[in-house]
DNA sequence: GATTCTGAAA
DNA sequence: TTCCCTTCAGAATC
């Protein structure tokens, strides 16, 4: 292909960017395609970036993407003629995984591989040193010495190789349990969904050879728990859940207990006030993290060694602190499942999750589940609003840490709230902000309860009740919202103000409206931002992930005319009245 | 023995 | 970079 193909939508530029055309007709089915294996970096009006690296393009080829493939949909978008170092590039890192293999050869753990270049770059390699034993007679593989299986993938990754790890697993104790028929809400006998029985399906794959550890990526409301518990009745094992906070150690143990044939005393918690270790134990990685001084060891990593696990599972593995990776590492016999709405960590930890728990297996895009109706249909909009001008002065002089703030709490912001709360007096309201100020005005202003950090569980329990019984509409939450899983679910969000550019943040709190509602099945997410500021910026990548998935970020620009009044709302009347019925 | 408060860590 | 929330352990209080 040497023509200039002036009508498709994609430029691939030999920076390893993806140029792609939002207004082109084929732009949903080409943003699909690309998203397989290149990360969004960038997602203005006209243009999306897309970026190409090593790592995106082995989590590719570990869930079933090949090179091939990959040029094949380059070649089929692209306008010009592909760039001849980024095929190489491909060609190279896209087959890359699968080369290097960690296997157990006669109850040894080696390194296998084809390629002479290859044994010789590793057996000189001077980070691996202490880690290697004697090389195979053919150098077709090199011995590693005892417990050294984590330590020699991590360090392998960094180098710019991916390891496939086949050296199986430990089995672990056995436990006998099985699915319950249970009743649903909706009056049906509980089921797999068919992309539940899939990922379990596709986890499991080869048997004690590369599968049995890796990431599944799955949206919120996807069921991410259920798809743990089918994995678990799969391999009948004691396992030991690790997961974010108390809430969802909780939430564990109840789906367990309402879906499977285990009992209560079969499953341990283990957290702050009750220590349990029993055949299911769920944790917290706060008390895995947990030392008196910041030198002390942590003392609960015993829990680990404390029972013969045949199945770790890491719930919201984009969470997992820094130092488990460390115990991850001596934990490779196990069996490992990651759990996740997103790969991305703000930690650029992602090549040890890798190499750590597992590649990703299985990624199911929220707009397919949507499109089955397992998700709401969510439409996005996001406000521009300008500063009123005192606040402009202000932010004028502030330094670049103040600025953001000033930002946020733009004043003109509340008159907003009142527009949007005047259209949507039939939906379930969250206001979700980050400065307590902020929303305790809004509070204020509103005459509706506010939920913060402070407020005692019982009081939460009570507004999250009145909430879900309609008896409030509108519903204030701070941060906590980003924690609390048993938050009610609502059909609107209006988001006053974010962390500086979490995506992870901005897809929770999206999830928050994403539960099925009803015959309409809609729900909308308003994102107020203060033009021309660094807000602004800071809302860009914050959408970032959402865009990824396929959610469209309509855009509303409002400004103030001379008499010191807000121009009207036009992109946003047409929203409503292309999905009100 | 149970509950509530405190400070530190992330 | 901020601000906020959560968690844990241990002490204080009933």
């Amino acid at each position: 292909m040497d023509t200039y193909r002036p009508t498709n939508p994609l430029i691939v530029q030999s920076d390893r960017t993806l140029l792609l055309e939002v207004a082109h007709p084929d732009f949903e089915r080409a943003r699909d395609e690309l998203a397989r294996f290149a990360e969004l970096v960038k997602s203005p009006e006209h243009i999306h970036t897309f970026k190409v690296s090593p790592l995106s393009l082995w989590n590719a080829s570990a869930s079933g993407v090949d090179s091939n493939e990959i040029i094949a949909i380059l070649e089929r978008w692209s306008k010009f003629q592909l760039p001849q170092n980024l095929l190489q590039e491909i060609n190279d890192h896209g087959t890359r995984y699968g080369r290097l293999k960690l296997v157990s050869n006669n109850g040894r753990l080696a390194l296998e591989m084809d390629d002479r270049g290859l044994f010789w770059e590793i057996e000189h390699q001077k980070s691996l040193q202490e880690f290697l034993a004697e090389p195979y007679a053919d150098q077709r593989g090199i011995f590693l010495r005892e417990g050294s299986r984590g330590e020699v993938k991590l360090r392998l990754i960094r180098l710019g190789h991916p390891v496939k790890d086949m050296a199986g697993f430990k089995v672990g104790d056995s436990l006998g349990f099985g699915i319950r028929d249970t009743l649903l809400s909706n009056n049906k006998i509980f089921a797999f969904r068919k992309y539940q029985k899939e990922a379990v399906d596709v986890f499991h794959a080869g048997g004690g050879s590369d599968g049995g550890a890796g990431v599944l990526v799955l949206p919120c409301g996807a069921g991410k728990t259920i798809i743990g518990i089918g994995c678990m009745a799969r391999l009948q094992t004691h396992t030991l859940v690790l997961t974010t906070n108390v809430t969802a150690v909780k939430q564990w143990k109840q789906e367990l207990i309402d879906k499977t044939t285990l009992t209560s005393e079969q499953i341990g918690l283990y957290m702050g006030d009750t220590k349990e270790i029993r055949p299911v134990t769920i944790a917290t990685y706060q008390i895995l993290t947990y030392r008196r001084s910041k030198t002390a060891p942590f003392e609960h990593f015993k829990l680990f060694e404390s029972a013969n696990w045949g199945l770790v599972i890491y719930d919201e593995v984009h969470m997992l602190p820094a130092p488990i990776f460390r115990a991850v590492a001596e934990l490779q016999a196990k069996r490992r499942l990651g759990l996740t709405a997103t790969l991305v960590r703000e930690d650029g930890k992602e090549e040890d999750v890798f190499s750590l728990i597992g590649p990703k297996r299985v990624d199911v895009p929220w707009k397919v589940l949507e499109k089955d109706g397992f998700i709401a249909t969510a439409y996005c909009l996001e406000i521009r609003i300008p500063l009123p001008t005192d606040e402009r002065m202000e932010y004028a002089v502030a330094n670049n840490r103040a600025r953001f703030r000033i930002a946020s709490e733009n004043s003109l912001k509340l008159a907003i709230v009142d527009e949007l709360l005047s259209k949507h007096k039939n939906d379930n309201v969250l206001i979700i902000g980050q400065y307590l100020d902020q929303l305790r005005v809004i509070a204020n202003r509103l005459q509706v309860p506010i939920i913060t950090g402070k407020t005692p569980e019982r009081e939460r329990e009570n507004l999250y009740s009145r909430f879900k019984q309609g008896e409030l509409g509108v519903l204030i939450v701070s941060k906590v919202a980003n924690f609390a899983i048993d938050l009610p679910d609502a059909s609107m969000a209006i988001q006053v103000s974010g962390t500086f550019g979490s995506r992870q943040e901005e897809a929770q709190r999206l999830g928050r409206i994403l539960r099925p509602k009803g015959v309409r099945n809609i729900s909308y997410f308003y994102s107020l931002v203060s033009r021309e500021t660094n807000e602004q910026e800071f809302a860009q990548n914050r959408q970032l992930f959402l865009t990824e998935q396929g959610y469209r970020y309509l855009v509303e620009s409002r400004h103030i005319d001379s008499n010191g009044k807000l121009s009207e709302p036009t992109v946003w009347q047409q929203l409503l009245e292309d999905t009100r019925l």
